[in-house]
DNA sequence: GGAAACCCATAGATATTTTATGGTTTTTCT
DNA sequence: AGAAAAACCATAAAATATCTATGGGTTTCC
């Protein structure tokens, strides 16, 4: 009997026990499930790191947030994956995130390029089997909602470059538009020459901030 | 006990009648359903502009594929769907195509954004019956196959713009470099050009067009 | 071997983007 | 309400990028 090895990391512990408990005793076809849990993106480290010289993890479950040991601004779940893209890249990576917002899976779609990504929500006992099998053999694995903004930014004709990206970014988190000469290598008439095309390419000419960012929103930008 | 109204278009008789007795004999939650078929282009047309009028169907299925009547270029399903979508926009696409290339897929995304897509190989009972509830309910609705091609050009971090597309696409269809300024309004050195540079985004400098359309396709454009 | 197509480089012409400047309107805060 | 801050807008010059014409060299294919 094949032994499938997986790593799941969640700053909550009850969270991979539930992984642990419904992968672990189930009788998949051919094979069974051991896992290890991490708390922290340092544990997940150091389990990456030495899973890589032995023997890989065939599957990382990762949690985008974890909350940080000392509390300031920490690695993300995203930069544990990019990690690991790099040290064991035979593992199959799925995203277990709480929120489905598009910005953040746009970018670990481009960043990771996960093999699943599921909605916290909609997983269930059943689900979290199908992703198994799924991802270990024809991935990938996505739930409905994370399906819901990939289909929204793939019906997206409209491309921007990673300026207007930056911009409508920092729109959406409050950064003021004088401010944004910091964060991006463009002078503020061009800044707001750029917001100004935006919205025409959004249709909503002559009309304010807030509605570029509501329009960003829905179309998947941010 | 509601009606739910579908309208199958495939030139393939056989097919239309298989999705027909398959979703008509199933007893679905709440409703039953009722389909109509088509067989081409005109016909669909004609059914779809009727149901404007009076009940616009609840779901389409649309062949991508279509053999036109007298076999010249003709109308496809793609173009359907776009009508559809103006004639009666509440109804839910789904695309049943022979095949998953990513050319396709990724300009019937942007066209017509359907409500789901099936690869015609994957196809079978269950996943019909799942597609309708799924597509009602909750879309998108896509087989894996699908999937793959749309996470291959998710994780794509290159966009190309209109030209550069039209460029790749010829060469795929083997236009030749000389003969695409018939089909691109750019002079033969733009093309030529554009060409060097996209594969300098492709990390294939100094290669020749077999190993651009190579990548290319690797990286789904076409 | 020769024609056709591909590949490459240069330079002038075009188009687009950025920037500086100066102003008006809207929002925000006291 | 009134002042300050920020958002908006327009223009023109500067900088950049893209396109095109031209003239080659190189590969591919009959």
């Amino acid at each position: 009997m094949n032994i499938i090895r997986i790593l799941a990391v969640d700053d909550h512990e009850m969270t991979t026990l539930g992984y642990k408990f419904i992968l672990e005793d189930h009788e998949f076809d051919g094979f069974k499930v051991h896992m290890d849990t991490a708390k922290t993106f340092a544990e997940a480290e150091q389990a990456i790191r030495q899973s890589a010289s032995r023997l890989p993890y065939h599957i990382l479950l990762l949690d985008i947030q974890l909350s940080g040991a000392n509390g300031d601004r920490d690695k993300t779940g995203e930069d544990l994956g990019i990690l690991a893209r790099q040290l064991i890249p035979e593992s199959r990576i799925v995203f277990m995130s709480s929120f489905s917002d598009n910005y953040r899976i746009n970018s670990i779609m481009q960043t990771v390029n996960p093999e699943g990504y599921m909605v916290k929500s909609e997983i269930d006992q059943k689900s979290l089997q199908a992703m198994v099998e799924t991802v270990l053999h024809t991935p990938p694995y996505y739930t409905q909602k994370a399906l819901v903004a990939i289909r929204k930014k793939m019906s997206n004709k409209i491309n921007l470059d990673d300026n207007d990206r930056k911009i409508l970014y920092h729109l959406s988190i409050g950064t003021k538009t004088k401010d944004m000469v910091n964060h991006i290598s463009l002078s503020l008439p061009s800044i707001e020459n750029r917001k100004r095309h935006i919205k025409s390419l959004f249709g909503i000419e002559k009309q304010n901030d807030q509605a570029l960012i509501s329009e960003a929103r829905a179309r998947g930008f941010i």
